[in-house]
DNA sequence: GTTGTAAATGCAAGTGCTTGCATTTATATT
DNA sequence: AATATAAATGCAAGCACTTGCATTTACAAC
């Protein structure tokens, strides 16, 4: 699961061009060992490719998000950051007070999931969610 | 609780100026039935005070949140839309696909609200959450 | 009622992200 | 290899929201 080139398989196969900006954006956020922003991405894609246009980035994020091989969370900090779907899977709890994240292990969520899918007949994409609210240390 | 003058009061009490801007933005979102967003509230401001500024709109919102007097919910359509927080608690389904609302009770959130304070010393804030993914129509 | 003051506002510029449109290009077909 | 074509890109403008700073003003103290 999740060697290198393995979004840019998918996106072959599913017949999406293999543009150059393209496989330089999967390859930014695959090789990742964080959750990286879209500036980031572009920081990195522009120092080899110069003529590279953010929008571009946005675009391949926008793709890669519809396709479920990249999620998105808001972890604060006023970007959103970008995360493999398949690598790492869990969730945050986010401080808005003093912008802690503490890391949380992906079953807490999976009896929310079932149940929305149960009653609801809901998909509900709970894969890398982020939490708001306050640590102990900023507790109302 | 959510008498007409509630959240002024509040704000009084506490020490910030009743400024007629801020008179207006809250009772904009206190006469509101719905989601309202910052610019339908801006409209109806500056219909009576015409040159209100639209960031002075955002500053309140922004103090409103921070005394957890009004939620803020992205219920998509490109703009995050405010609720009084002490009036009609609930959740809702938004599916990315169609746009479908689907309004959830808010006990569904509570034992993963006490799951968070006991296991992470968290308090999590989900009083008005908007949780995406697909409807059944649009299940992938 | 005047005066003093910090708080709040208006304005303009900035930030993160999106979009419409003309141009370029990856890929399929010959 | 040359050609055709839809898909993808670059560019510039736009949108939702934020921020720094000078000016105004709600409110308290006299
Ligand atoms: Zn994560
Ligand atoms: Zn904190
Ligand atoms: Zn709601
Ligand atoms: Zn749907």
């Amino acid at each position: 699961m999740n060697q290198s080139g393995h979004i840019a398989d998918l996106l072959g196969k599913q017949g999406y061009r293999l543009t150059p900006q393209r496989l330089m954006v999967v390859s930014a956020i695959e090789n990742s060992d964080d959750h990286i922003s879209a500036e980031e991405i572009y920081s990195q894609v522009v120092a080899r490719y110069p003529n590279v246009n953010i929008s571009t980035v946005y675009r391949t994020l926008e793709l890669l998000k519809r396709l479920s091989l990249v999620t998105e969370t808001d972890l604060e900090g006023g970007r959103v950051r970008y995360h493999p779907a398949d690598k790492g899977h869990h969730h945050h709890l986010v401080c808005q007070e003093c912008g802690a994240i503490i890391d949380l292990d992906e079953s807490l969520l999976e009896p929310l999931q079932d149940a929305l899918l149960r009653e609801h007949n809901f998909i509900a994409d709970l894969r890398h969610l982020a939490i708001h609210g306050r640590c102990v240390r900023c507790g109302r």
